[in-house]
DNA sequence: GCTTGACCTCGAGCCGAGTCTAGGCGATAT
DNA sequence: ATATCGCCTAGACTCGGCTCGAGGTCAAGC
């Protein structure tokens, strides 16, 4: 797959995905022989849980702190769960926060109803 | 209530409730003989809700839009309304992508458990 | 009467996360 | 064979949202 398509399956710019390989969220991606990037399921796969994870807030740096442990095999498990708890902890505070303001927002929009059917 | 209270109250810097007012989110302070702010209660509600909605997303931008409606009286009603309806919208999206991280944080988590329990 | 601490203004600086520009190459269509 | 298209790189720029620094005022305590 070539950077066009893995963007539009993914909804990433071509743009970003360049920017990840190069900030290490993503390795150094194959080339064809005229040089451009050919992605393989693996780096798919990659971009696919990265997308996911940044849909949940999760900072680039605790991505790029994740990515490199994997490299490190076995002796890395315990610390790369460490992380996912971290930042699922934060994910569910965030949730909850936004949460609130939803209900918020819910309770807002039902006073605006009530007032404009009784002004009307 | 001065500067250093009310940050502490909602949990936002001094610096912060200064930019607010700058850009219009808030009005323009009351200010005690020597120059100080003194937050009204109404002020403070004010923060509070920007609080809120800052916590659920909502950009600065839709809520300098919001806020200089009430200015406009019941005129603006449908339209202020408008924007909190396409706001809790954008929250609600949002939430769902952040809960579809955190799914897949969980599940992540689970496996490591288990791989841990085995390799133990 | 001087220090300390909380506050003030204005403007510049910072941070995270991309996004864009310029200049260039290789393959395909005309 | 020349134009067009998709891609390449390096580095600069943008954007949202604060955050900080310098320099100054004022009230209270020693």
């Amino acid at each position: 797959m070539r950077i066009a398509e893995v963007a539009k399956t993914y909804d990433i710019t071509p743009d970003t995905l360049r920017y990840y390989e190069r900030i290490g969220l993503l390795p150094h991606i194959q080339r064809n022989a005229s040089g451009v990037r050919e992605y393989s399921d693996s780096d798919c796969a990659r971009i696919e849980f990265i997308k996911c994870m940044r849909g949940a807030n999760v900072s680039i740096e605790a991505l790029q702190a994740y990515i490199s442990l994997l490299d490190g095999g076995d002796d890395t498990i315990a610390e790369r769960k460490a992380i996912l708890e971290q930042q699922r902890d934060i994910a569910q505070q965030r949730i909850a926060e936004m949460q609130a303001g939803l209900d918020r927002l819910n309770y807002k929009i039902d006073n605006y109803d009530a007032l404009m059917s009784k002004v009307r």
